[in-house]
DNA sequence: ACAGACCGCGCC
DNA sequence: AAAGGGCGCGGTCTGT
């Protein structure tokens, strides 16, 4: 069953039932409390149909309503239209929003009328008859039709099946996302705070430095022989190395690495701390930390590639020095599960290589390649495949290229698609962006390197998108099979934390399993490649891997 | 004084 | 071993 939800303002709302074909059945239903409505209506697990889950499900969740199963229009719109080749294009979709609030739309969220394309939302009205349940309906019905195919360039074919389970899990991942920033990430600040006090010094006064932070800034300025550097400054930095006559083009850590000069030593350590103290220190927690909970605002799918993003806290570079501040709460654990080496996995799974797939139907892949191919040595193979994901070049890339012919050619077909200025899919659809008219306008170089640069971005997007697609896969089915009580605190790429009363731990750490195994086949299909989830039931975050 | 670009680094 | 993909954030730098 379907219901199709329009909120209005003040808790009030309209549902209307849909039938399978997407037709309207059954009378409308105009109610002032659109959470008590949705409530009675979940008993029945309908899969509910709006525009856009940021804006309803939070204020759902604070009147205490879950539910199961959800599908979003706009992120459907973005996956179709991105399909289509279509990307970025204004829609109708803000425009039911505004105009269900009262609201006109943003002048660049209107619909152009000289634009001849179809539309996914043809028959919007522009009168004052506007009937937003009308118009989300029919955004509905018009995205159940087959989608556009883009004009000029197919690089894969992609079944209405695969489309389908795109848009499923990212409104189920849209769900998770809510639920999750409601819910939060354990953080023990004075778990915390010792970490920080061990590391810098006691908390300084505010717009102080750590003792110990100033100690090396000392340090450093002592040994360049330069009173007052300031150490964040890069032109500083590299002006004072080039008094002491040492060449540096930037200050990147690895370039400082390569100078013999006794300030580069406490300069890193430096930079470390520094970063610490301003990405993860008392400010931080200050700002993010409430109630013993670290509450980020996730959004699914809000990278091109399908993966997703965090707004405030910078939830996704939690660095490994703080990990020791998640802790379960008293009678719970951690279950932290993180899929192994999940990109080469997929370049197997993907391109069929019968080599890479061989590789990958083990434990370690890159100690198998190593075998296979480069005598044993792991490093190599590792950064090898690493860099021909990403476009760079080593000496590996030839060994891969020959040993490997199937995934390499996969690559390397996406870079000269981007390069010559096409769109590539991930395995589910996930189109990237088109390229702009005139995108590599300008001179020869410039243009050379411009396509170089949309080479790069489109050979890892086969990778990154359909390893996005796995995940997300994984975390709509792992939402819906944990035990009770068991809630997902964290999401990051590849990687998914449950909280779990201990009891239900191994229960939560066997959904896990299983909803890995379910996304390897539904996303994957028949392959002998293992995608392998590595599943700890710990105490405090930093005790896994 | 402020805004936006750029850098560098954390995570994947 | 090379310095390659994605992101967010806090710092400096630059232009107004």
């Amino acid at each position: 069953m379907r219901i199709v939800v329009v909120p209005a303002e003040r808790g009030a709302g309209t549902l209307q039932a849909l039938d399978d074909a997407g037709q309207p059945t059954g009378p409308q239903e105009h109610t002032d409390d659109l959470s008590a409505a949705i409530r009675q209506h979940e008993a029945d697990r309908p899969r509910w149909i709006w525009a856009d889950t940021a804006r309803i499900y939070p204020g759902l969740l604070k009147q205490g309503v879950t539910v199961q199963r959800a599908y979003d229009i706009g992120l459907a719109e973005a996956a179709l239209l991105g399909y289509a080749g279509r990307w970025g294009e204004p829609t109708g979709l803000a425009a039911i929003w505004a105009r269900a609030h009262g609201e006109e739309p943003p002048a660049d969220e209107q619909p152009t009328p000289e634009d001849d394309q179809p539309r996914l939302f043809d028959d919007e009205p522009t009168n004052r008859d506007f009937d937003p349940l009308e118009a989300t309906i029919a955004a509905y019905q018009a995205q159940r039709e087959p989608p556009a195919q883009p004009k000029a360039y197919e690089p894969t074919q992609v079944t209405r099946r695969q489309l389908d389970l795109m848009i499923a899990a990212d409104s189920a991942g849209a769900l998770a996302a809510a639920e999750m920033s409601r819910t939060g990430l354990p953080w023990r600040a004075d778990v915390h705070d010792q970490i920080l006090t061990e590391a810098l010094g006691p908390r300084p006064p505010a717009h102080g430095r750590p003792t110990k932070l100033q100690a090396l800034a000392d340090e450093v300025a002592a040994k360049l022989q330069t009173p007052r550097l300031n150490p964040d400054s890069a032109a500083e930095v590299i002006r004072a190395f080039h008094r002491a006559g040492l060449p540096l083009e930037t200050t990147r850590a690895w370039e400082l690495k390569r100078l013999d000069h006794p300030a580069v030593e406490p300069l890193l350590a430096y930079k470390s701390l520094a970063r610490l103290f301003t990405a993860n220190g008392w400010a931080w927690r200050d700002a993010w930390v409430k109630d013993g909970r670290f509450r980020p605002e996730y959004v699914a799918a809000a990278v091109v590639s399908g993966r997703w993003a965090t707004r405030g806290g910078g939830a996704l570079q939690i660095p490994k020095a703080v990990r020791a501040a998640v802790i379960a709460e008293p009678g719970h654990r951690l279950v932290v599960a993180d899929a192994q080496q999940l990109e080469p996995r997929v370049l197997a799974a993907l391109s069929r290589d019968d080599g890479m797939a061989k590789a990958a139907a083990h434990g370690d892949l890159y100690a198998a390649l190593a075998e296979q191919s480069f005598r044993g040595d792991r490093a190599q193979a590792k950064v090898g495949l690493l860099s021909a994901m990403y476009g760079g070049a080593t000496p590996a890339l030839a060994t891969l290229r020959r040993s490997y012919p199937a995934a390499l050619a996969l690559l390397e077909k996406a870079a000269t698609t981007g390069e010559s200025g096409g769109i590539v899919r991930s395995v589910l659809g996930r189109t990237c962006p088109a390229a702009r008219p005139g995108w590599d306008a300008g001179p020869e170089r410039q243009a050379m390197q411009k396509a170089r640069d949309r080479g790069r971005f489109t050979r890892n997007f086969v990778i990154q998108a359909s390893a996005a697609d796995w995940a997300a896969v994984l975390l709509a089915l792992l939402r819906t099979s944990l035990p009770d009580g068991a809630e997902l605190v964290f999401f990051q790429h590849d990687e998914v934390v449950v909280h779990a009363p201990t009891e239900q731990a191994q229960a939560a750490a066997d959904a896990v399993d299983q909803a890995a195994v379910q996304a390897t086949r539904l996303v994957l299909g028949d392959t002998p490649v293992r995608l392998l989830l590595s599943t700890a039931i710990v105490e405090s975050y930093a005790e896994a891997k």
